[in-house]
RNA sequence: GGGUGGUUAGCUCAGUUGGUAGAGCGCUUCGUUUACACCGAAGAUGUCGGGGGUUCGAGUCCCUCACCACCCACCA
């Protein structure tokens, strides 16, 4: 059956696909050489929320085309998939979903809701991987991990140890200290209600005010403000002020103001220091205070302090001692109802009136109605229009409030040397460099990392709580209990998996000596006979209480128990996936997958991620196995929509890449994104640059089908050895598929895709088919050449095959299993090694001369307009010895490719003919009656031209002595050689018009 | 405010140690010669953002200016 003419891909691709996964093609260590060096590449683990856009195409098939040739050249080659469980991110999905029911997570228990999670992760997942497939990517599907598997609620078919690794790393780094908890002020969304990390805010312009408000100074107190100045700026006028005007850009905090700085060394102020001032509405006493941080030169030079609310009034505040009075809800509206620390000091007037009007009212709602209090008191001093950067949660899109809250960080600073060091040593190695500066300014600047998140998907914080207390003490002790830090839990032989014990309330006893700070440690003695896990503190105090009044009825021990908690918190997502590299390979066990492919040889990924992932994994893989995780990062750029923006929902100009492979085929789209992968530039999209490629596609798909129907593969049986044929043309076509393969190793050598592909496309098109095949079409008629020109071919297409495969792997494989036979699929075929030995040097100037006559002799006859399919004589009007068997060898080519039917020898160009200039000769073409003199003349002069300005140039070049002494010898011989070259062909068409003068 | 990248043919972009500019698309002309019209042949188009410097020689190295994009940090 013969071939088709254009390959169908929308058939064969997922048939393909399908072969490969069950022949367990891309499974670990297939196709590898015994001995083989490993090669291994980690996933970027899409989030399971959803769909793969354009940049997970791209960044797909680079590691795929890595894979592939690695698999080929025989090396230990895994690329491990997953994905990530994007605790935020996911949540917020199955959140959106319950809104459109009318529901809300708090309508749920927390292992409800975390059960609906799952239901959206295993659902998304598949998508995801349907995804990949449909583009070709050859990973170990058998190995696919999630950054939750074996977490506790997990449904069947998610096992696996990824959250042990998690728990033991968290245990660990607590161990050594490196993990602590503290109230600090941190980036706090309202809407998830959940701590972000500083990588998650997001600073957006916004139209805002500027307000100026007075606050009254107390006892009396009044400073000179100048109100007139010299022409040098001084001041002539004072007058004495009772009151300090402060600039806000957010009045609604001024309830949690505690204090106003001033510079230490601004004299207007110094006599104030240490004095007070007093809060408008409710009356607070607020310490005048010197900082360095007030600024004399902004506004007044005073400046409130809302220690709370304000990342840089808290280090003011840590700096001179001012209390830190938190005004708002989780939900960032107004608590000031039950607030004691902010009742503390104020008015009984201002209180009543402000908890009235504010209590449980949004930040912005406050804001309105304290600016229009002030203006309506005379407080308010002015306002000035402003436009301000405002941080925003980038998921929520909400502005985020600095809040004051218990948080575990990661002490980063003392794990980030390691990974500076790798990079910088080299170990690891950051491409393009440019990205190393970025790298290196992020980690040398780093600040604690907050990894604790209000949300319940995710991995919940293996810390447990109890109380502090006397235990043996036969009743509760007088007021509150404060609560202690029991540790992280952790069992002598490994990790507990918390899930286990989560509600096995009455073996928790079992464990409990097993905690990390044993009971028997704790601050104070206790004499328990069981520790139960309960839900909260609240639920605590009951049970103890319960117990203890127990106990003094029966008086029995045994009825004693010490209740715990578990910390409600869970970790940010980038916690697990900064240990995606050892995770996936079955850390903490010692597995033969761990030892083998770590540290991975490449990581691809996006540079928005450096921070998020790249940074954290290099810190946590040096912090927990002490070893660099990859020894190559390959940073890619952002692929843009054709007018170069952004692509993105909202703008809707995104393209999905499964409608492009629908419309063109995956290696289409594989090959775009290849041949424009160029280090470090973002890359425009366009549908007509996959359409050409597509067409790429179609025409190594047809070359394949003149091969088959010029018997080309029968008989044919795959071999990696280059044939050794006698035909100059064979010949060189073989040097040519050498210099293709050592351009192409090189290229991915380097991570120069777009060079690998480009230098393909031009191979294959340019020389393979535009010249090859042509040239093949006289030789397989000849019975004399026929059988070492089908041998050939076949070798050469091959060869194109197989170099082709990592990048267009589909259309690929389809032909080479359809043709010939062949042990084994392409995607398992032998790399080729050879190289420059096979340039046949003689060869090569023969072809190139042949090339070059026939273009010459095209071009004359395209520009007079002779008819294509008129033949013409050809003379020879001079050729020296080379042209003349360079010719012999080829003449059937020459003619037929250049539509001569004869050569005949000829003294001179005779009237009427055009002139044929060639290396080494020169020849002629009779054309009379069919052109005109002008037209010959025009030609040969532009030519000529053109010629003689290269010749200018040159001739200026060798004719300055400094360039002959200072250049290198080579470039001063080619300058040489190519000047004297056009000097010839310059004097044969001097000599031409010159003739057609005469004539004319 | 700090930093990075970019400015090359009408469009989108390559251009690796400095040796005298390329590709694809588009455009023009011609063409269905037994792989391919998702094709073939031929052709036109560039003071390589401006200015200065180093050099025998600069798209490439240095300085400077302009504009564009992005990243980081924020001034109450």
């Amino acid at each position: 059956m013969p071939m088709e003419k254009t390959f169908d891909a929308a058939e064969a691709e997922a048939r393909i696909y399908a072969r490969w996964d069950q022949d367990g093609c891309f499974a670990a260590g297939a196709n590898a050489r015994p001995g083989a060096d490993p090669f291994s590449i980690m996933i970027p683990p899409p989030n399971v929320t959803g769909a793969l856009h354009m940049g997970h195409a791209f960044n797909n098939t680079l590691q795929d085309i890595l894979t592939r040739w690695h698999r080929m050249r025989g090396f230990d080659t895994l690329w491990q998939p997953g994905t990530d469980h994007a605790g935020i991110a996911t949540q917020m999905v199955v959140e959106r979903e319950l809104a459109a029911e009318g529901k809300s997570r708090r309508d749920f228990s927390r292992d409800d809701f975390v059960a609906r999670v799952w239901q959206q992760k295993v659902k998304s997942r598949g998508n995801i991987r349907g995804q990949l497939e449909r583009l070709g990517a050859s990973c170990d599907w058998s190995r696919e991990a999630f950054t939750m598997s074996g977490a506790p609620g997990a449904p069947e078919g998610e096992e696996g140890n990824f959250h042990d690794a998690v728990i033991k790393v968290f245990v660990d780094l607590y161990d050594k200290g490196l993990i602590y908890r503290g109230k600090r002020l941190v980036n706090w969304d309202p809407h998830f209600e959940t701590a972000i990390s500083d990588l998650e805010v997001e600073q957006v312009e916004t139209d805002g005010h500027m307000w100026r408000l007075r606050y009254q100074l107390a006892d009396g107190l009044t400073y000179d403000h100048p109100t007139a100045f010299d022409e040098d700026g001084n001041p002539t006028e004072y007058e004495a002020r009772d009151y300090l005007t402060v600039a806000t850009t957010r009045p609604e905090t001024m309830l949690g103001d505690t204090g106003i700085a001033v510079h230490p060394d601004d004299p207007r102020y110094t006599h104030l220091v240490g004095k007070e001032a007093i809060l408008p509405l409710i009356g607070r006493r607020l310490k005048i205070v010197a900082d360095s941080y007030a600024d004399p030169d902004k506004g007044t030079g005073a400046v409130k302090m809302t220690p709370a609310h304000d990342f840089n009034d808290w280090a003011v505040g840590e700096r001179t001692g001012l209390q830190a009075i938190n005004v708002m809800t989780p939900r960032a509206a107004m608590w000031l109802k039950d607030n004691a620390d902010f009742a503390e000091g104020c008015e009984d007037w201002g209180l009543t009136r402000v908890i009235q009007a504010l209590d449980g009212l949004d930040r912005y709602k406050a804001r309105e109605w304290i600016v229009e209090t002030a203006d309506a008191e005379g407080w308010l001093d002015g306002m000035d229009a402003d436009r301000h950067m405002v941080p925003h949660g980038d998921r929520s899109k909400v502005a985020i409030e600095p809040y004051l809250t218990d948080q575990w960080f990661v002490d980063t600073a003392r794990i980030v040397q390691p990974a500076l060091d790798a990079v910088r040593d080299g170990r690891t190695k950051i491409l393009p460099e440019q990205h190393e500066k970025v790298y290196f300014h992020w980690l040398e600047n780093i600040e604690p990392w907050c990894i604790s998140r209000q949300l319940w998907w995710g991995h919940q914080i293996p810390v447990w709580y109890g109380l502090n207390m006397w235990a043996d003490s036969a009743t509760l002790p007088a007021g509150d209990l404060d609560e202690v830090d029991l540790g992280a839990l952790l069992l002598d032989d490994g990790i507990v998996h918390a899930g286990d014990h989560h509600h096995a309330a009455t073996d928790f006893g079992a464990v409990a000596k097993a905690f990390h700070k044993d009971i028997a440690s704790l601050p104070q003695p206790l004499n328990v006979a069981r520790v139960v896990e309960v839900e909260d503190k609240h639920a605590a105090i009951e049970a103890l209480a319960a117990s203890l009044a127990d106990y003094a009825v029966s008086q029995d021990p045994t009825h004693l128990i010490y209740p715990v908690w578990r910390d409600a918190d869970v970790l940010d997502t980038w916690f697990s996936s900064g240990l995606w590299p050892i995770g996936t390979l079955g850390w903490p066990e010692d597995t033969p997958e761990l030892r083998r492919y770590f540290p991975t040889s490449v990581l691809i990924t996006g540079f928005d991620i450096i921070f998020f992932w790249v940074a954290r994994m290099m810190m946590m893989q040096l912090a927990v196995v002490n070893q660099i995780p990859f020894h190559t990062v390959y940073v890619h750029a952002l692929v843009r929509d054709e007018k170069g923006k952004k692509m993105s929902k909202s703008l809707g100009n995104v393209l999905d890449p499964l409608d492009l492979i629908d419309d063109f085929g995956a290696d289409a789209v594989r090959f775009t994104l290849t041949s424009m992968a160029a280090m470090g530039r973002d890359l425009k999209l366009s549908k007509d640059r996959i359409a050409g490629y597509r067409n790429f596609g179609t025409k190594i798909w047809n070359a394949a089908r003149f091969a088959e129907m010029n018997g080309v593969w029968e008989n044919h049986a795959t071999h990696i050895t280059p044939p050794r044929p006698t035909a100059t043309v064979n010949r060189w076509i073989v040097g040519e598929v050498a210099r293709a393969r050592l351009a192409v190793d090189e290229a991915l050598a380097a991570y120069r895709f777009n060079d690998a592909a480009n230098g393909l496309y031009a191979f294959v098109w340019g020389k393979v088919c535009d010249w090859y095949v042509e040239f093949a079409k006289p030789l397989l008629a000849d019975e004399a050449t026929a059988a070492e020109t089908r041998e050939t071919m076949a070798w050469v297409l091959d060869q194109c095959l197989i170099l082709l495969h990592p990048i267009m792997p589909f259309v690929t494989e389809e032909l080479w299993s359809t043709t010939g036979h062949r042990p084994k699929p392409l995607i398992w075929a032998d790399w080729p090694t050879y190289g420059a030995d096979l340039i046949d040097a003689d060869a090569d100037r023969e072809m190139n001369w042949v090339i070059a006559l026939i273009e010459e002799i095209r071009s004359a006859r395209a520009q007079m307009h002779v008819p294509v399919g008129l033949k013409l004589p050809l003379l020879r009007i001079e050729l020296d010895a080379a042209g003349r068997a360079a010719w012999d060898n080829n003449a059937a080519l020459i003619q037929r490719l250049a539509r001569i039917d004869s050569l005949t020898d000829a003294p001179s160009v005779p009237k009427g003919a055009i002139t044929i200039a060639a290396e080494g000769g020169l020849f002629a073409l009779p054309l009379e009656g069919v052109i005109d003199i002008a037209a010959e003349q025009a030609r040969l002069a532009k030519t000529l031209e053109k010629l003689e300005k290269d010749l200018t140039g040159l001739r200026g070049r060798l004719s300055n002595p400094k360039f002959v002494e200072s250049a290198p010898e080579d470039v001063v011989e080619e300058t040489r050689d190519l000047m004297a070259q056009k000097d010839d062909e310059a004097g044969k068409l001097r000599a031409a018009l010159a003739r057609l003068a005469e004539l004319a």
